[in-house]
DNA sequence: ATATTAAGGATAACAAATATCCCTATTTTT
DNA sequence: AAAAATAGGGATATTTGTTATCCTTAATAT
């Protein structure tokens, strides 16, 4: 059970766009080229979150995505989802219908016992990613990365940004 | 990102063996029938319950599973582990080390930002899964199931426990 | 002896993740 | 007006992981 790559590509991306000027825009082929990833398949992250209403894009010569809201107003939880879904990991496939000695016909309305836990399981997973926002990661970066590599980083993004 | 189906199962069997008078067993048959599974692959799941260590079993006729704890002295998280494996669901590929402005050689040590935080929410987790018991599921479950269906379930088990 | 069991290796079928290619509509730049 | 660059998305491989079955072996009870 491992999540798909492009979570880890959107939370990188998400951090770059989080240093973008207002107004400016910062195109997949940048953002693949700053990670070393292939641009077509982190196009298909990027997409995801434009369609979670993440970022906004514009199209054309400098065009591209920014961010959508304020890093202080944006959550890991949100980020995560856009890309790998809302979906649970623990599916409940009900196999306590199948013991032979049910009544006929019986059949429980509430959730499987064994599915609520695996579930507040997920609950809590999700909650810490919902307490943690984006801007949070952008201070830890800043504390942590050399300050020239900071301001490198810094030009090499806004000489593309469109 | 969706647990192993093999998970529900063995939570579901061991359950079942909880159940299990002292010092009695029950085969792959038996639980497989009971939940209406493929026997050779609920056979998998139950082999990682038994290299973990969480079951004891004997071979022959009348051999089969018995818990080899306490129910109140097994959680969750240790049965989820024996079938699901103990990696994190979050693998950092490390895509910070692509970054064309980072100086020649720089490689940092420390694990990516972006990976800890991810991690924390896998801890979350675990910790959630770690604080629930077997005895916990039982409990829930007594009072949930009809007492008849329990009567009968019982009874079921009993007459194929070696 | 015979039947039954767990353990595990080999392999196939199926689903999901990863990756690439190509076309379209839009927008900026020239 | 033309050209170039962009996001969006469909189609399709390729690779990996899950699900499932089959078969052999060693151990054990009857």
């Amino acid at each position: 059970m491992i999540l798909k790559s492009q979570v880890e590509w959107a939370l990188h991306c998400c951090a770059i766009l989080a240093g973008l000027p207002e107004g400016r825009y910062l195109s997949t082929k940048a953002l693949a080229e700053f990670h070393g990833l292939p641009k077509e398949y982190l196009s298909k992250a990027l997409q995801s979150l434009s369609q979670a209403g993440l970022v906004h894009t514009t199209l054309g010569p400098s065009g591209g995505y920014r961010l959508a809201k304020a890093p202080a107003e944006l959550t890991f939880l949100e980020i995560v989802e856009a890309v790998e879904g809302r979906s649970r990991t623990f599916v409940c496939t009900n196999i306590r219908a199948n013991n032979p000695c049910r009544a006929p016909g019986y059949c429980e309305e509430t959730p499987c016992a064994v599915a609520r836990i695996m579930w507040e399981a997920d609950e809590a997973w999700r909650d810490k990613l919902r307490s943690v926002r984006l801007s949070d990661l952008i201070e830890i970066l800043s504390q942590e990365i050399p300050s020239d590599l900071l301001k490198r980083s810094f030009a090499w993004v806004l000489e593309r940004a469109g």
